[in-house]
DNA sequence: GCCGTTTTCGGCCCGACTGTTTTCAGTCG
C-alpha cells in the first residue's frame, strides 16, 4: 500500500470521525497522521513491522501505528470499516461540495439519512430540506449548484495550468491604480506539481484597510469569472471557466511578510508555527506577528514582525525557509537549530535522461533542445522517443529512428529548450528524515 | 490521539465570510 492510499484512508477516518460528533482533537490527530503520511519521503507499508521506526514520525503515535499495521494487513482501518458500515461509503463525497462540512451532513443525516450525493440531489428536487435549521433558500440553491459542480467534476491542476492562470489574473490586477505587487502563494509557491486551487497576495495602496473596496470591486469583475463564491471587505474567491478555484487576498504593504507567510503555507506548517508562537508569548496571524499580551492580532493589533517572511521566522528563532520545505514535516525544528537542509536548485541539475523529440510526440528538433540544454549549463541529455509500439505517438522503428539521428544528430557540440517535465527545484530531503 | 524549553497531564491556530442565527454557527483556507 502507498503512502498516498494511507493518507486517504486516514483522511477518511477522520472525516467519519467528524460526522458521527467525535473528539475534534482526535479527529486533527487522524489528520495529522495523513499529513505525515502523504509527506513522508519514506515507504510507511514497508516499515509497518517495524513499531519504533513508525513512531519516529512526527504525528504516529501508538494508535496511528496500529492502524497502519491494520490497513497494510487488511486494507482499511478498523474504525473506518466501522463508520461506513454506520453510514455509506457515498458520505464522503458529500465533503467535497462547498460550504457541505460534517455539521450539515451529521444534519441531513438525522434528519432525512441523507448519505450520499444522489440522495441529496434527490432530496433537493423533491422539496425535503425546506424547514431543517440553516437550510434557507439560497444554502439550498448553493448545494444544488455545488452537486452540478461536482458532477462537471474539477479536482487538481497542474502546475503549469494553474501558472497559466496566475499570470492572466496578475496583468489584470496590476492594471489598476494602487495595487503594486500580485504575489501567488498557496502550493504554487510551494512548487508542489499540483494545485488544488489559485492563492494571489495583493498588496498596495489601494489594499489598506478600509480602502480597498474598489480594489475587491475591480477584482471581482475579472473578465474569467465564472463564479464568485465569496466577497467581503479584504478578499475575494471564484471559480474559472476552467473551474479552478482562486483566492485573491488584498492586504496592506505593510502585512506583506506575515500575509505572503500565511498565504503560501501550507496549512500544517502554519498551525505548528503559530503553536510555536503562542509558545513564545506570541500572536502569528496574516495581519502581523504580535505580542500576546497586547491582544487578539488584526489589522490594529501590535506589531513585532510584519513587513517581511525573514522579520516573522526571526522574531521566533528560526532561519527563514524556502516555501518548498513547508510541509510541516520537521522543517520548522531545524529552522530553529539552524540546521536547515539546502534545497537542490535548478543551477543543480547536470542533465535529464528523459526527453521526445519532434519524431515523436515531442515539439522539437534533437538539435534544439541540445541547444537548450547547453543554455541552461547541463553536460548531458538522452533522447528518449517512442519506439513503434506506441503507434499512437508515432513510434518510430530502428530504421526511421537512425533516419532521423542522422538527418538531426550529429554529435552536436551545443545541448534542452523543451520544458523540463522537473519542477524548478526538488524538494530536499526533510533534515529529520536524514536521522533515520 | 499526540506531545513536551513548564508539562507524562492538560492543552491543542486564527481570522474571514456566509447565511439566517437577533448574537452566532458552520465552513474555509
Amino acid at each position: 500500500m502507498d503512502n498516498l492510499t494511507l493518507a486517504r484512508l486516514l483522511t477518511e477516518t477522520g472525516d467519519l470521525l467528524e460526522i458521527s460528533g467525535g473528539d475534534p482533537f482526535r479527529i486533527r490527530s487522524y489528520r495529522r497522521a495523513a499529513d505525515a503520511a502523504e509527506q513522508s519521503t519514506v515507504d510507511l507499508s514497508a516499515i509497518a513491522d517495524d513499531l519504533p521506526r513508525l513512531l519516529e514520525v512526527p504525528g504516529i503515535g501508538k494508535s496511528m501505528a496500529a492502524n497502519i499495521q491494520a490497513a497494510v494487513e487488511t486494507g482499511s482501518i478498523p474504525l473506518r470499516d466501522e463508520l461506513l458500515a454506520r453510514y455509506s461509503a457515498g458520505i464522503l463525497d458529500l465533503l467535497k461540495l462547498p460550504g457541505m462540512g460534517p455539521k450539515t451532513i451529521a444534519l441531513l443525516w438525522d434528519a432525512a439519512k441523507i448519505s450520499s450525493i444522489d440522495q441529496l440531489a434527490e432530496a433537493i428536487d423533491a422539496g425535503r430540506l425546506a424547514g431543517l435549521p440553516r437550510m434557507g433558500e439560497k444554502q439550498i440553491e448553493k448545494l444544488r449548484k455545488g452537486i452540478e459542480d461536482f458532477r462537471k467534476s474539477a479536482g487538481r491542476f497542474r502546475i503549469d495550468e494553474a501558472e497559466e492562470s496566475a499570470e492572466r489574473i496578475i496583468q489584470y490586477l496590476l492594471s489598476f491604480d494602487g495595487i503594486d505587487r500580485v504575489t501567488p502563494a498557496g502550493s504554487l509557491r510551494r512548487g508542489r506539481e499540483t494545485a488544488g486551487d489559485l492563492d494571489l497576495l495583493v498588496t498596495g495602496p489601494a489594499c489598506e484597510p478600509d480602502k480597498a473596496a474598489a480594489a475587491v470591486e475591480y477584482t471581482a469583475a475579472y473578465p474569467g469569472i465564472r463564479d464568485i463564491i465569496a466577497k467581503g471587505e479584504n478578499k475575494v474567491s471564484f471559480y474559472l471557466g476552467n473551474s479552478l478555484q482562486v483566492d485573491v487576498r488584498l492586504l496592506p504593504s505593510s502585512s506583506y511578510g506575515a500575509a505572503l507567510q500565511y498565504f503560501t503555507g501550507s496549512k500544517m506548517h502554519n498551525v505548528s508555527l503559530r503553536q510555536r508562537a503562542l509558545k513564545m508569548g506570541y500572536t502569528l496571524s496574516e495581519w502581523s506577528l504580535g505580542r500576546l499580551e497586547d491582544g487578539p492580532a488584526g489589522p490594529a493589533g501590535s506589531v513585532v514582525a510584519a513587513e517581511t517572511e525573514e522579520a516573522i521566522y526571526a522574531a521566533l528563532g528560526m532561519d527563514w525557509m524556502p516555501p518548498e520545505l513547508r510541509e510541516n514535516l520537521g522543517e520548522i525544528e531545524a529552522a530553529a537549530r539552524h540546521q536547515l537542509p539546502h534545497v537542490i536548485e535548478q543551477s543543480d541539475l547536470r542533465g535529464d535522461v528523459h526527453m521526445h523529440t519532434h519524431a515523436t510526440d515531442g515539439r522539437n528538433s534533437i538539435r534544439e533542445m541540445a541547444d537548450a540544454a547547453l543554455a541552461r549549463g547541463y553536460q548531458y541529455i538522452a533522447i528518449t522517443d517512442h519506439s513503434k509500439n506506441l503507434a499512437m505517438t508515432n513510434g518510430l522503428d530502428a530504421e526511421r529512428a537512425l533516419e532521423h539521428v542522422q538527418r538531426n544528430g550529429r554529435p552536436h557540440p551545443r545541448l534542452p529548450r523543451h520544458r523540463s517535465r522537473h519542477p524548478r527545484r526538488r524538494r530536499a530531503r526533510p533534515a529529520q528524515r536524514s536521522a533515520h
